[in-house]
RNA sequence: GCGGCUGUAGUCUAGUCUGGUUAGGACUUGGGCCUUCCAAGCCUACGACCCGGGUUCAAAUCCCGGCAGCCGCACCA
């Protein structure tokens, strides 16, 4: 299996392992080893070049334990669990919520622990294997605990996402963007999940990976300045319509998918648009890559629209490796009621709207002296009711009740005046709409060296894309001689201090290190032959087919700079 | 989390059933020889019984517990 293969390399020459090893390691933790880790750089940072440089999102970086009132408010702390139920014969676990679905047809999804145990005793449910008891359900979390300060009164969780750390500050966020929408602020680090069982290699891990972007749209808004620039990519959509009707997915432009109404929106259609092109530059194919939208029913309550892109893989069929999804105003309206901070933002219309409405005037003089204490709150109730009800109440009946606190108070004419006023309103503050695309780098990771990965007749080649690769360039000398080895030392140490990162091998035959070097993904390999102490020249190999180019030792960094960059193509120097 | 199977150098493996010499081999890797372009050959070196406890004169081998991996079940905002 191509997996297998791909992950002995990658344990084997430093990409990936499990952690912990010498211990027995841990379920669910990897290591980055020396390529690997370099590999994970040169991935996050091709990805801030799309979304800091390309997109112009600045990049944030926010602590990865957060308190629980953080948590609390954005629904982790009570809905980031399962509720759990175990049989006391078999001693089998299921999810109680699914038992009672499938043995009754309710939905019970989000009801409380104790309701769902209540609903299993009352339906007299057993055990879907055995038909034995089941004990009451307990809620398991899927967040590290842990605890903030010494005294231990506090309690912290390690982040399940990135994305909090982006809602939380977004008064800040937005100040810094002048108040204007749309903007977007992203934010790479690690993120936690305390997984039941975690079984399937680095795609299922309880550290792992994130870069995420929020954009903050305006509801009403949800188009992107530059759509017409993508309007022609190809996107593979499966989407609910085919998943539901068992189709295979269809292909359409960017604009035929926006136009048909398969994706919700221009910023939407623009995220999956570039979250391919990011992909592609990574060299992952096409033909292995499709966008999957969320059923109605795994989607979120509040989202109007997810889409996980999805890569095809031998051992995990297809895995979700971004999600993209629009958020609506759900986390700052949710963070807005738990701060109780403003969190909407000023929306100012083209042309300031000039309302007449109606105004009550409160009589003060009879106010206080008839409700005393409780003047200054029904004063407050009074001038939030819409005042020419209020005034058609009194025309009519003479009288107007109203309900403070619980108590009705009736208020007659002399109570108040009405005044006809002319006001101006510049705008109205509404909570923006979030668009999430968010990124497994870990997955993402693991799906280039799968698909990097080929064997060539007994070759085995990773042909990692030259601007990503760990290592740059081999340096070889022919035979292991003095004289070639005194050159090939001098190319190599003066492209390090060019700060390409250059490898230097005498070891074994000059094919065995051609393979090794095939094996680990150098793009490119500068061989030093006997003609090289005739000419000064030498010759550069290209990893992907084997091919040689001779060339003056001078031109060695300024060719392979240009070829690193991608700049020019390796068959244009032959 | 439950059940079954498995755990010997970096990798693949012999040995385990039936306890007994220095745990054997191949590949890989390091050093050397040879070598004028794609894993050749020769010499040489390094390198292992998953962890803990028990039984025994003696444990890689038998027993118990733990950890990890694989498979099945369950789970996967």
């Amino acid at each position: 299996m191509k997996n297998d293969d791909v992950m002995n390399i990658a344990k084997k020459r430093g990409f990936l392992w499990s952690s912990f090893e010498i211990y027995s390691g841990v379920a669910g933790f990897y290591d980055y080893g020396p390529l690997g880790g370099t590999l994970k750089n040169n991935i996050m940072q091709k990805w801030r070049e799309y979304y800091v440089v390309g997109e112009g999102y600045y990049e944030i970086e926010s602590p990865t334990i957060m308190p629980e009132e953080a948590l609390k408010a954005s629904g982790h702390v009570d809905h980031f669990t399962d509720p759990l139920t175990e049989c006391k014969d078999c001693l089998n676990v299921f999810r109680a919520d699914h038992i009672i679905n499938d043995a009754t047809g309710k939905d019970v999804e989000g009801l409380p622990n104790d309701e769902l145990s209540q609903i299993l005793s009352e339906e007299k449910l057993m055990c879907p294997h055995c038909s034995g008891h089941l004990t009451h359900v307990w809620s398991y979390n899927l967040m590290f605990q842990t605890i903030i300060g010494s005294k231990g009164k506090k309690t912290g969780y390690l982040r399940p996402e990135t994305a909090q750390g982006i809602f939380i500050p977004f008064k800040r966020l937005l100040r810094f963007n002048r108040g204007k929408l749309p903007f977007g602020v992203v934010q790479l680090g690690k993120a936690y999940r305390n997984e039941i069982s975690p079984r399937q290699g680095v795609i299922r891990l309880r550290e792992f990976t994130q870069a995420e972007a929020e954009i903050f749209t305006d509801p009403r808004d949800k188009t992107h300045p530059r759509f017409a620039d993508v309007s022609d990519d190809i996107l593979n959509l499966y989407s609910q319509e085919c998943q539901e009707q068992g189709k295979e997915p269809v292909k359409l432009t960017a604009q035929e998918s926006l136009d048909k109404g398969v994706i919700a929106s221009e910023m939407l259609t623009y995220q999956l648009c570039l979250a391919l092109r990011f992909l592609k530059d990574l060299g992952i194919p096409d033909n292995v890559i499709r966008l999957r939208q969320h059923l109605t029913s795994e989607m979120a309550h509040y989202a109007i629209d997810c889409w996980d892109v999805e890569v095809e893989t031998d051992k995990y069929d297809w895995i979700e490796i971004i999600g993209i999804a629009d958020r609506t105003d759900f986390d700052l309206k949710s963070h807005n009621q738990y701060s109780k901070e403003d969190l909407r933002v000023f929306i100012e219309y083209p042309e300031p709207k000039q309302v007449k409405m109606l105004q009550v005037k409160p009589n003060m003089s009879k106010f206080g002296p008839q409700f005393k204490g409780d003047a200054p709150k029904i004063i407050e109730a009074l001038k939030d009711m819409d005042a020419s009800q209020v005034k058609e109440s009194i025309d009519a009946n003479g009288e107007y009740s109203l309900e403070v606190n619980g108590k009705t108070h009736l208020l007659t004419r002399d109570f108040m005046d009405f005044q006809e006023v002319e006001e101006t309103i510049r705008g109205e503050k509404i909570f923006p709409h979030v668009i999430e695309p968010s990124f497994g780098i870990d997955r993402i990771i693991y799906s280039v060296l799968l698909h990097c990965y080929q064997e060539d007749d007994d070759r085995t080649i990773l042909k990692l894309p030259a601007n990503i690769a760990p290592v740059e360039v081999n340096i070889l000398p022919l035979v292991n001689k003095d004289a070639l080895n005194s050159v090939a030392r001098e190319i190599h140490d003066n492209l390090r201090k060019n700060g390409i990162i250059a490898e230097y091998d005498t070891s074994g035959t000059i094919g065995r290190r051609y393979a090794r070097s095939d094996e680990i993904g150098i793009p490119f390999a500068v061989t030093v032959d006997h003609d090289t102490l005739e000419d000064d020249t030498v010759t550069i190999r290209n990893r992907d087919n084997s091919k040689q180019v001779r060339i003056p030792i001078k031109d060695v960094y300024k060719t392979l700079k240009c070829l690193i960059n991608l700049e020019i193509k390796f068959e244009e120097l032959i």
